[in-house]
DNA sequence: TAATGCGGGAGGA
DNA sequence: TCCTCCCGCATTA
């Protein structure tokens, strides 16, 4: 194919550092498209005043569900869906996808995030929301410099059972970081299916480091009970209780001795075998089978009734090592969970102002990393985005982890932020453009045009169109470098964290009040540029 | 045991 | 009235 037109979408899969999404279109002289490596669906705000429902896609890249003009809420969806998005487990931001109804896990409604079940009102509709991320209060840091996030239990019991937990790594309380992504609510999603189609909409950006995915918290679980079951893990149990007992009185330089006596059955026998005594690679299958990170989306279209050549191939996460933190980047990474739709802003279409329910609003540099008022938020960032566990278990706990190339730390990283170590802010600047976001506050969802050729890192926009072709770009793996990134003047589509902690009026006294108890001290500088090193990410285990 | 879905209810705009 | 979240309960894995 002659790639006479690429752009490459540099996604943060939460919109503050935690991973990355490269993604490359290119257009062959037939004006076909195609993403190369297998991408998952792009996701864009696209133009929904177009009058036709469909896109070019040469000009647009969206998921199947932004071409299409339709809300939750209509009461007519479209029919006769003859294209559908693969399944994304990460979604983050105002972005809708329709899945086959065969879809297992659109189905179960899972999602990466630990979104659970809210009242609506509405039998049609189902609405999630989300419950954010369960840290430490100390806001410790793991052997790496990363913090602990764990999946907060969908269960209000299980939750605040989970709450009453000490932090595996330093035995200090786990606190509930509650997802505030929403004009101050959790980002909901809204599931509806429709005969052969299952809609979903999802509205808000987490504002938040991502929880343990499902998966891994069920692998981790399913690798403890193998584990524990074990006759061997019996006789290193029993030599681990032994070393606790010298090692009890050192004060928690021990922690993964220590929490024994903080952690309860499951959770903590995990730290031990898998710190101490790596599990061979375990097979995470919650997500039914390979089906979420197949290449559904292969272009020019992905039929319900056909399947593309490349879905049919054994799911290319089995057997890719996973890098320690976790991270979705560079090429690679779409072979992962994939999930990471970008959003794209037109910065020439303005924004309607018909729309009462939003709020325009300038917001100085980053959406998500830059406000002196969310230190606490700031504090998470990519380096945070190591699922705890993962980080407590170190190197070895995941057993291939040590294939992994290790890339010096290095704070010159092109996205390395030594200012904000938590969150990529982009190029340094001392005045980071402004981006105007859009706050839609009503169920309402408002699309815009976008544009291909752009970046979307962390909360940031980019422009990528400098970017001379693929195979640079490949080869320069997950830390090539975009030198011509910059942000657009005009406003993103979604509605970011910061957005709304700088506009919307203080939260109610229960949000700000655990939100005030959460301190975290700085990250290692080194972390997030050794960790984004990590070409590959393994989501669900499935190696 | 926890996840999931449903429904009642309270509170705010 | 509408929309939100909280809570309890039943079902399921």
């Amino acid at each position: 194919m002659l790639v006479s037109e690429m752009c490459v979408t540099v996604r943060d899969a939460l919109g503050n550092g935690e991973a990355l999404l490269v993604e490359v279109k290119a257009t062959d002289q037939l004006g076909q498209t195609a993403q190369i490596c297998g991408l998952p669906p792009p996701i864009s705000h696209c133009n929904m005043s177009k009058a036709s429902d469909q896109f070019d896609d040469s000009d647009c890249v969206c998921s199947f569900g932004m071409k299409l003009t339709w809300d939750i809420n209509d009461p007519k969806l479209p029919q006769d869906i003859k294209q559908y998005d693969a399944f994304q487990e990460w979604t983050d931001g105002y972005v809708r996808f329709i899945y086959t109804a065969e879809d297992k896990n659109a189905q179960r409604h899972l999602s990466g995030w630990a979104m659970r079940n809210t009242n609506n009102h509405n039998c049609q509709i189902l609405k999630k929301s989300c419950l954010g991320v369960v840290v430490c209060s100390r806001g410790c840091a793991l052997v790496d410099g990363s913090k602990l996030t764990l999946r907060p239990a969908i269960c209000d019991k299980a939750r605040q059972k989970q709450q009453k937990k000490l932090c595996p790594n330093c035995s200090s309380a786990l606190e509930l970081v509650p997802c505030r992504g929403h004009s101050g609510y959790p980002v909901t999603n809204f599931w509806r299916s429709e005969g052969k189609a299952i809609f979903f909409q999802a509205k808000g950006v987490h504002d938040h480091p991502r929880p343990e995915s499902k998966s891994e918290t069920e692998a981790r679980r399913s690798a403890v009970k193998r584990r524990v079951s074990s006759p061997h893990f019996s006789q290193k149990k029993r030599l681990m209780e032994s070393e606790a007992g010298r090692y009890h009185d050192t004060g928690g330089h021990f922690p993964n001795i220590h929490h024994l006596s903080c952690m309860d059955g499951s959770e903590r026998f995990s730290i031990i075998a898998e710190s101490n005594f790596p599990i061979q690679a375990q097979h995470y299958a919650s997500f039914q089978n390979a089906e979420p990170y197949k290449f559904a989306y292969d272009a020019p279209s992905h039929t319900a009734d056909t399947t593309s050549p490349l879905q049919k191939p054994s799911n290319h996460r089995l057997y890719v090592p996973r890098p320690p933190c976790g991270y979705e980047f560079a090429v690679p990474s779409y072979l992962g969970s994939g999930s990471y739709p970008a959003i794209y802003k037109d910065s020439s279409s303005p924004q309607p102002e018909s729309d009462s329910g939003k709020v325009c609003a300038q917001l100085n540099g980053s959406q998500h990393g830059m406000s002196p008022l969310n230190v606490h938020d700031r504090s998470y960032d990519a380096a945070n985005k190591h699922h705890g566990w993962k980080q407590i278990l170190g190197k070895g706990g995941y057993g291939e982890r040590s294939e992994y190339s290790p890339v010096p730390a290095n704070s010159s990283h092109p996205y390395h932020n030594s200012e904000y170590p938590c969150r990529y802010t982009g190029p340094a600047s001392a005045t980071p453009p402004a981006l105007q976001t859009i706050i839609t506050t009503t169920t309402k969802v408002s699309y815009q045009p976008c544009k291909p050729s752009v970046v979307k890192y962390g909360d940031n926009i980019y422009d990528v169109k400098n970017l001379q072709n693929c195979s640079s770009l490949l080869e320069n793996g997950p830390v090539a470098s975009y030198p011509e990134l910059k942000v657009p003047e005009d406003a993103g589509v979604i509605k970011s964290a910061l957005a709304y902690q700088q506009e919307a009026p203080p939260p109610k006294t229960e949000r700000a009040e655990s939100l005030d108890s959460y301190r975290y001290p700085g990250y290692c500088s080194n972390s997030y540029s050794e960790r984004i090193a990590h070409p590959f990410r393994y989501e669900n285990g499935e190696y």
